[in-house]
DNA sequence: ACCTGAACACCGTTCAAGT
DNA sequence: ACCTGAACACCGTTCAAGT
């Protein structure tokens, strides 16, 4: 690959960046051409679609996810917190940019980048439920596929204009963390009810 | 309004709710109108734009799960469960056409029967939810928008092609009602946690 | 090899002409 | 008053011509 032609693939992938978190991910692929000042045609060169642009947006976003989650296993030693920690982490990084990941269709996620995210992000789901088995505060039955639905509704609960406040995420993390915990750790929510979304 | 008119009306609903079953939301409006036998312009007369209508048939659906939620209230008397058996419900009716509730904006949310519909939404799930605690099975501080975004991820937790399971109903109703109720109503979990989503 | 922008196809929306 | 379909605008995608 010629250095021109990578030095434009990264262009196009940071003016795309810039652009969905600005304007949403309904922005034109000209709009994003020019934002990158390459032609449309070299944007079809490097994405066979636009999906795949948005899919390779996305796919680095869930990388850093990915990142942070293994880090926490490395280096956090506290067992019966990892899965929330993450959680918490989680939810700050969709936080910067709702729209992304909200605008993602089904057709979006058969993107082959983004079934191996998609796959090594439920390996890592378990592995931090299973720390928190070990601790004794995650119920034995909990899986990857129980935290993801949990995890859903959180990222998808209120509209891409309007952020959760930070009362409103410790108040969800901690009616998913009754969903997941073993009744000796249950507790009162803490946080705040979301008010209505509009 | 004329009585043609009143029919056309009627036959573009009816043809835009059995194409979007069909073919998803992505159909276009020509083929909407033609289904229906109407010109392209006949819509647009009963529709001001194709989110219009997409909000329309949406609204029928949601008025549906509301008629069946005020039922329940009139009908079931046991406090304990209603706001599960009424989960129940809610799945059931919306697994009949996935791709509806999975495909609705934000956008499409701001049309105004569908914000008068939202806001009863949430008063059956207020009501609901209070005869539980009465019952001392729902924790005293859950309160509507909590099990919005249960729910919420619980609808959009698989694909549009990828109907959920009965299992898979059963088990995150299951993590639903652990988020929800107070501990002494806590059990273990049924059904069988979902595969993973494609 | 790679880039460009004019050209194409498709789809939502409008509107002049018709009844 | 309502209907129709041709015409328009917009956007994703392709491709012939250029370097």
């Amino acid at each position: 690959m010629r250095k021109d032609a990578q030095r434009n693939r990264e262009r196009l992938l940071a003016a795309a960046d810039a652009m969905f978190r600005e304007h949403g991910v309904e922005v034109s692929v000209g709009e994003i051409a020019d934002a990158a000042g390459v032609g449309r045609g070299t944007l079809f060169r490097n994405f066979a679609n636009k999906d795949a642009l948005v899919a390779a947006v996305l796919g680095e976003r869930l990388s850093e996810v990915l990142d942070f989650g293994r880090d926490l296993l490395e280096h956090d030693a506290d067992d019966a917190e990892v899965t929330f920690t993450f959680l918490a982490g989680l939810v700050a990084r969709q936080e910067e940019n709702r729209a992304l990941l909200q605008a993602a269709t089904d057709e979006l996620f058969k993107a082959p980048e983004l079934q191996r995210a998609h796959i090594a992000l439920m390996e890592l789901f378990g592995a931090l439920l299973a720390r928190g088995k070990r601790a004794g505060a995650i119920r034995p039955e909990a899986t990857a596929t129980d935290m993801l639905m949990l995890v859903k509704g959180l990222c998808m609960f209120a509209p891409v204009e309007q952020p959760l406040s930070q009362d409103t995420i410790i108040r969800h993390l901690d009616l998913i963390r009754a969903a997941l915990t073993t009744p000796a750790y249950s507790k009162p929510l803490r946080g705040r009810p979301a008010p209505l979304p509009v």
